[in-house]
DNA sequence: TAGGCCATCTGGTCCT
DNA sequence: AGGACCAGATGGCCTA
């Protein structure tokens, strides 16, 4: 999945042919899209056509004669502008420049894409993630650090990645193991019957503080080298509390059996529409215990979306004073850290 | 070789 | 009219 290589080979080759490619008259008459790499004999041999005829402008009258014959039936309805030269040579450049905006557009696209590969855990330069992959983990990792910042505690790690990893791809979830060091069977409950989610994994990198300890993989996971989870992004273990300062925070939901916790696709500060689908399933879960802390801030918040974050009393409001501003437009890692690190120390000392 | 992922072209639609 | 945005189509590259 070495994908960065390929996409600087594809970058070049498009940059070499970009050019080459215009419209032409056959590709107008078909109407239909199509990919422009197709017609790309029809094109040339239009290209050639159209120099041939650079020379002489008068010639577009006589062939709009010719078209008229008169045995043809009269066509019906609005008559269809013939594409003379003038005018194929103006929709040609009007092509070439609406296919060069497309392709910044398309490099912007790809640009914000890469800058979010950079925030979201396990970013890696040698092994990306794909497009659809990142937007995936990134959703699910607004969505939990949503949970944090709305309830002002921090989850065990386990939960965390749990949730991060719902609905990704195998091999995505075999990058975020690798990051972690994780066994990826041990959060992929629905991929493993036979093995509780919640159970602890076998090898000894499987909680908090021992991952960096681990001094091997285990079977599935991705040949190094393995993308890197932050510090920022892991909600790191809390003195005498070996799985968290506050377990039960996604236990009994993301660690549940049954139906997989599925972030919900409203937008991430949609809080409210998020714990419905919480608190259905945690008063589903078996264990209604850990379903509590839900419940309980659930109940306070009103129909908006932003006042469950931020308008609500307690940690919400502690959230509120959080300069959350200042995490948009970071590029790297260390100013990312940084701001995580902040609001992160924020929450943890101030619960 | 099939499938996944990607870049690009293209025409349509909407907006300014 | 021109630009932004979108979705469809297509071919290339890579991996299992």
């Amino acid at each position: 999945m070495t994908r960065s290589v390929r996409e600087e080979q594809a970058s070049v080759e498009s940059e070499e042919q970009q050019d080459l490619h215009s419209p032409t008259g056959a590709e107008l008459e078909r109407g239909g899209g199509g990919g422009g790499v197709v017609g790309g004999e029809e094109e040339d041999d239009h290209l050639h056509h159209l120099e041939d005829e650079d020379d002489d402008d008068d010639e577009e009258e006589e062939e709009e004669e010719e078209e008229d014959g008169e045995n043809k039936p009269k066509r019906r309805g609005p008559k269809k502008k013939k594409m003379t030269k003038a005018r194929l040579q103006r929709f040609k450049i009007r092509r070439m420049k609406a296919n060069a905006r497309e392709r910044n557009r398309m490099h912007g696209l790809n640009d914000a894409l890469e800058s979010l590969r950079k925030v979201v855990p396990c970013y890696s330069k040698t092994q990306k993630l794909s497009k659809i992959e990142t937007l995936r983990l990134a959703k699910n990792y607004i969505w939990a650090l949503s949970e944090i910042l709305r309830s002002g505690k921090a989850p065990d790690l386990m939960s965390f990645v749990h949730a991060l990893c719902k609905g990704l791809s195998q091999p995505t979830t075999n990058l975020v193991a690798g990051c972690l060091q994780l066994n990826p069977r041990t959060f992929l409950p629905e991929q493993t019957p036979d093995m509780p989610a919640h159970l602890p994994p076998a090898g000894p990198a499987a909680y908090p503080g021992h991952f960096y300890q681990s001094p091997g993989l285990t079977a599935g996971l991705p040949s190094p080298p393995y993308g890197t989870m932050e510090p920022s992004h892991i909600f790191h273990q809390v003195k005498g509390q070996p799985y968290g300062p506050l377990e039960p925070f996604f236990d009994g939901v993301l660690v549940s059996d049954g139906p997989a916790f599925d972030p919900p696709l409203s937008p991430p500060l949609s809080i409210n529409g998020n714990f419905s689908s919480f608190k259905h399933e945690a008063v589903t879960a078996t264990d209604y215990d850990k379903s509590f802390s839900f419940s309980v801030h659930y109940g306070g918040g009103g129909a908006g979306g932003h006042t469950g974050i931020y308008g609500g009393g307690g940690s919400n409001q502690r959230c509120g004073e959080l300069q959350v501003d200042g995490l948009m437009g970071f590029d790297g890692h260390s100013h990312h850290e940084r701001l995580m690190n902040a609001q992160l120390n924020a929450i943890f000392h101030e619960s």
